[in-house]
DNA sequence: CGTAAGATGAAG
DNA sequence: TTCATCTTACGG
């Protein structure tokens, strides 16, 4: 279980979105380690229409122009939450939006999370939901506090392309990656 | 399958 | 004030 160093998202943010996947996103809760392998993101940049982070800096958005490795977490619909992490240099509105994980520690608790629901952490909302994260963590250091990411478990053999998801503006950009295994 | 749930920010 | 949005759970 070896932490990333942050550094890891001081580059560009496509390359962040692309080699992120395989690796292992955890939150930790009375010591136990709740999580899985990420293996969906989407990238968003300051230059692109469908990010929020388009018209500049708002109370919102404010963590995705924070430092490499900012949680920026978001509330949609008005009532789900969407967990993203920052990247590239200070200054810049980047992130990547995590969009799924593969369930592997404390799956119990996930269930136990997600209610009734079978489907645990195949969606940007189920997962902050699934794993417990509050949305306190936002503008707080992913690795610094009880949410982290480890080493790469596993590496994709092959990346999956697409356009993103649930976007009207910038439909053509193919910024969303995603493996099965 | 269609739709409601309702915070946030931009536009009117 | 109205509209659109990086989504999900529910009912028919």
């Amino acid at each position: 279980m070896i932490k990333i160093d942050l550094e890891f998202f001081n580059k560009n943010t496509l390359d962040v979105a692309k080699s992120i996947l395989g690796h292992n996103l955890f939150f930790k809760k009375n010591n136990r380690l709740i999580g899985g392998i990420i293996n969906e993101v989407e990238a968003y940049i300051q230059e692109d229409q469908a990010s929020h982070s388009y018209k500049g800096k708002t109370k919102r958005n404010a963590p995705m122009f924070s430092s490499p490795g900012t949680i920026y977490i978001y509330q949609i619909y008005g009532l789900y939450h969407c967990l993203n992490i920052t990247t590239e240099q200070e200054g810049r509105g980047c992130a990547i939006l995590i969009r799924s994980l593969i369930p592997t520690n404390n799956i119990e608790i996930i269930k136990k999370n997600r209610k009734k629901s079978t489907q645990l952490t195949n969606g940007p909302a189920k997962l902050v939901q699934g794993l417990g994260i509050p949305p306190e963590l936002n503008r707080t250091l992913i690795n610094k506090n009880n949410l982290f990411i480890t080493q790469k478990k596993i590496v994709p053999k092959k990346i999956i392309t697409t356009t993103r998801i649930g976007i009207s503006k910038d439909k053509n950009k193919k910024w969303r990656f995603y493996f099965n295994c």
